[in-house]
DNA sequence: ATATATAAGTGTTTAAAATACACTTTTTTT
DNA sequence: AAAAAAAGTGTATTTTAAACACTTATATAT
């Protein structure tokens, strides 16, 4: 903002692209759409928009995810925004790239409805349009990162789980294996899971007993002062 | 980009602001720039530009900061991109946020020359325009994350610097006190500073010896798995 | 020349956190 | 009744972080 007119200066398209991760089977998965128009169509791509004039980019980002998965209320964070001038054959375009984090169990039958959108293993995803790859990495640096001190995962998470399934989700996210013990006498040492008395039957004979984040002693003790930090 | 044509999406002002850190006796500082045209004429303001057709963000930050600076080779790192319809009353600009290190004691008197701006101590800054203190606000956190996990403080001090100056910076940036043995300690363990025959003889009558930091040793540990951690 | 003032420099002890590690329980299936 | 499969549970060890106080060097004042 250094000339006394804005007059001169040069506009551009600014989009949106959101890589929505999403946990499923003790995978990390990432949710891609096929092109459908030229320039790169057919190919998989990161699901994206414009900004529009009357809005703001979280509220884009919000509009976007709505618009090709029917979901509302989906936790989203700005990562970065990626200008390299050639990126878009097309036309040049700025892209500010969000994360989103969807649990699947919960919001499946919806997503798979709309078309022709698919859920990929992150490990196995195919090769995508742009610089699309590289809003992926920035995003699971940045997933990894926010995962360590802030409780995010339980977005991608369902309501009740176990907490095998809560360290499989850390695990798919950190891509490293975690001790049973550990990981949950730290989990514990928190405090801010509520044991139901209500087991999970699907992946044992024994069963497995559900947990729910208790969102609201989670708040409390965060104005207490405590800091999540796995 | 969901539409077989981008022809009819708005395009809009993209600017570049840049948070510009300094270091000068044990004090954080920023430069900032009296804004010289309407809207908010003769307030405080980031550093900033417009990004042009050709060049790609960093390269904006790049130039915007050689601009009214005279520097260059500067370490600079995009932040975030803000992007509030009204933020900048005079017509719809988002604007990415970029911050910078630099080592005041060297390039002082290029960039005092410079006018009109100035640096302020980072704790009684004026208030600046538009949403210019959030990007402050952001910039802070982003610097203050990154100086625990990679050595970028040394881009704030001089060439030759006392363990004193370095301990004072963490102690700026992290604006917390620490144990000067500790702080010592912690940091010879790294094994990545080079002790000087000479000393520093400014700041007391035994005089300090001055440190450098080896870059090399650095790469070759972090290509080894060496992680700087604070 | 002696005393004083000022910052530099230096290790050890204690506390806290992270890590490593293995057996028992429950229940279904054979 | 035995086998199989995942759930559940606690302690000892190692590593890292934190707390802590005196000696050294030298210019300046007396």
């Amino acid at each position: 903002m250094i000339l006394s007119t804005y007059n001169k200066e040069d506009k551009v398209l600014l989009a949106v692209d959101c890589i929505i991760f999403g946990f499923l089977k003790d995978e990390l998965k990432i949710l891609l759409v096929q092109r459908d128009f030229e320039p790169e169509k057919g190919k998989w791509s990161l699901i994206g928009g414009f900004l529009k004039k009357e809005e703001n980019l979280d509220k884009a980002a919000i509009r976007i995810l709505h618009h090709l998965t029917g979901l509302k209320n989906i936790y989203m964070e700005q990562v970065y925004t990626f200008s390299k001038v050639d990126r878009d054959p097309a036309e040049r375009t700025i892209s500010v790239a969000y994360y989103a984090l969807i649990d699947i169990a919960t919001h499946d039958e919806k997503i798979l409805k709309q078309n022709p959108i698919q859920w990929f293993n992150l490990k196995n995803a195919p090769k995508l349009i742009f610089d699309h790859n590289r809003m992926v990495e920035k995003a699971i640096a940045r997933l990894r990162r926010r995962a360590l001190s802030k409780p995010i995962g339980f977005e991608l998470l369902p309501d009740k789980f176990t907490m095998r399934q809560l360290q499989k989700l850390y695990e798919a996210i950190l891509d490293s294996k975690l001790d049973k013990r550990n990981f949950i006498n730290k989990f514990n040492s928190f405090d801010i899971l509520i044991k139901l008395d209500e087991k999970d039957m699907s992946s044992s004979k024994k069963g497995a007993y559900l947990f729910k984040f208790d969102q609201e002693k989670y708040n409390r003790k965060v104005e207490d002062g405590f800091n999540f930090k796995i």
